[in-house]
DNA sequence: GCGGTTAGTGCAACCGATTGCACATTGGCG
DNA sequence: CGCCAATGTGCAATCGGTTGCACTAACCGC
């Protein structure tokens, strides 16, 4: 009988499976089982399992990694939560996850929670749903229920990007703290003494760390903490209004921005404003983002270790599968600063 | 018993089945089945629907998509294939196809194959062991045997942003020719009548689709087509070499680019000979990826509906899901020319 | 009020691999 | 030469839903 119309006929070459294998080799299915995995195919004789492997071959025999993973209570799957893939902050992290994890034969489920708490919360029930071994959450935000839902289905986490203090998870995060410390450094260096800071939204690890880092290198070089513009999110267009506002308040010679997306709103105010960037106001960035180099002019940034965080969140949820203990703490990432031209030395009439 | 250590004990609170949730609402498991599956919700009461929802509500049960799609041979899973989530293309394409199967209760797969075409198999049978319903194939070269997998496997595929001509499979592209034309007689219209063109990979449809389209375009203007230069990749590396080729051989005016990324080394390679990007030398791009209109001179180029065409291309493969045969020929989507600052009017002493 | 539908539920097989246990064979040792 | 251990293979239960089929009860029209 013909399959009815609306049902597509995926099923007609029926899938070859072990019992197949075991006929073809004139052994048990189980047999077959322990003879196809490396792991316990030192449990059969060499010609026993040759001969499987042989059959298995020639019947065109593949894995059903759902069969497998529901008596195994194992994927082999794991789920990466981000924003947003647009932000280009993300890709490389994720790339360079999803390739550790391919190489340790796991695959990666991604999805993007628009900064969205109940499409995550959504996501990561799917994401159960779909037995992932583990979870790599870039979109941490206080106030999220995430970890909480993780650990009803006992999915072991790691963040990436973002931390959150105190949730007894392991985070491998760039040292926000240090790198803005570092840009405020080179400001002072150049001979600023005035510098406001643009920070980010509240609630997000990178933004309160990056405004500590700010802190504490004006305290360090003796300066006041300049204005601080918190921004509800890191766009270019409240980086735009916040710039307007730096603008009208007390003069500063320099900006040390939370993040280059705000970058590119501040560029825009500054321009339209007539002060020419790196020469009457020094700016700089965050993240160091792609393209950030070719923008006129070039971005003085702090640069992250995008792909070294994708790689190690991915080692720390392997061991932590494989049944190491999860790292106390968290796991910081050096970062770089990137000298380029947006920061110059403040103009003469300021000094 | 302590479990032994080297296995992390995540089946300590079994999960609570569908058995579980029968024995709470006093029915058979299979009612239960019914009753939890929107679909076929309808063949039991309304009453014992009830009471099996709230039960399971109660008990927390959350369905297992490996057992399902055991069964049923389905597993709710896209796979998706890009050469490189970092290049700026794919994530507005990914991120779109994403949320339309995320919308449509499925999740998608992402995997990078560096258009390394071993890693490209590799993947493709692990995405079959992981039983995906269908592909998306961003990765399509010609000589790939990616489609051939999946038609053994017997795996749906949509192949986007790049197209292979009569393989029988449905593509969702960009129109190519026709964006690359819209470039050419931009350039025309300034007054450029000796162009150089700037083309992308062999076995590449973007590539030779493009190139087809300068041609039709400078035969449309009655112009010769000048100086075609093949590139082995779109990088800026590549793009760098061919734009001092095409400064070594015979004058030309303007250059139109098969890619942005490409045009990046062609600014590079521009900026080295001492000529004016828009002035001296006019130049666009293709694709309009982001930040093309932050650097200096702006880039005029053609922009691509990336975002449509991952919605697209998740629409076509969940209609073949649903049954319905595939769409005969390619969707082409519209490109749109974006005009910077990038293309000028030649010089007058050139005209 | 009776035969025949029809709707609702239960039963049990099934998807494909894994694994604890039983059993058979072989080899070693006293 | 016999007993015991070690090694290799078979057996069958199991993971958690899904679904064809059988069965019961209620409902319909005549």
């Amino acid at each position: 009988m013909p399959s009815p119309p609306d049902t597509p006929d995926r099923g007609l070459s029926p899938r070859t499976t072990i019992t197949d294998v075991a006929r073809a080799a004139g052994v048990h299915p189980s047999t077959v089982s322990r003879a196809l995995n490396p792991a316990t195919r030192g449990m059969v004789t060499d010609a026993v399992a040759e001969r499987v492997m042989a059959a298995a071959e020639q019947l065109g025999w593949r894995p059903s990694a759902l069969a497998a993973g529901l008596r195994t209570r194992r994927s082999r799957t794991i789920g990466i939560l981000v924003p947003d893939l647009v932000n280009p902050v993300f890709p490389p992290i994720v790339r360079a996850a999803e390739a550790r994890f391919a190489e340790a034969g796991y695959v990666a489920l991604v999805a993007n929670t628009d900064t969205d708490p109940s499409r995550e919360a959504l996501l990561i029930e799917r994401m159960a749903a779909h037995l992932v071994d583990g979870l790599i959450l870039a979109s941490a935000a206080q106030g999220s229920r995430a970890l909480e839902l993780c650990a009803r289905w006992s999915i072991p986490v790691v963040l990436i990007n973002r931390r959150l203090p105190a949730a007894g998870v392991p985070a491998v995060v760039n040292d926000d703290v240090r790198g803005m410390m570092l840009a405020v450094r080179h400001l002072v260096a150049l001979g600023h003494r005035r510098i406001a800071h643009i920070a980010g939204p509240p609630g997000v690890s990178t933004a309160m760390d990056r405004r500590r880092g700010f802190e504490l290198a004006a305290a360090e070089a003796g300066i006041a903490a300049g204005p601080i513009i918190a921004t509800p999110a890191y766009t270019e267009a409240a980086g735009r209004h916040a710039a307007e506002e730096v603008l009208r308040g007390p003069p500063v010679t320099a900006i040390a921005a939370a993040n280059d997306m705000l970058c590119l709103g501040v560029y825009e105010a500054l321009a339209a404003a007539g002060r020419r960037i790196g020469r009457d106001m020094s700016v700089t960035g965050f993240n160091d983002m792609p393209f950030v180099d070719r923008i006129s002019p070039p971005l003085t940034t702090v640069r992250i270790q995008h792909a070294e965080m994708g790689r190690q969140a991915a080692d720390v949820l392997l061991a932590e599968l494989g049944g190491a203990p999860s790292p106390a703490r968290d796991i910081m990432l050096e970062p770089l600063l990137v000298v380029r031209d947006s920061a110059g030395p403040p103009p003469a009439c300021m000094t």
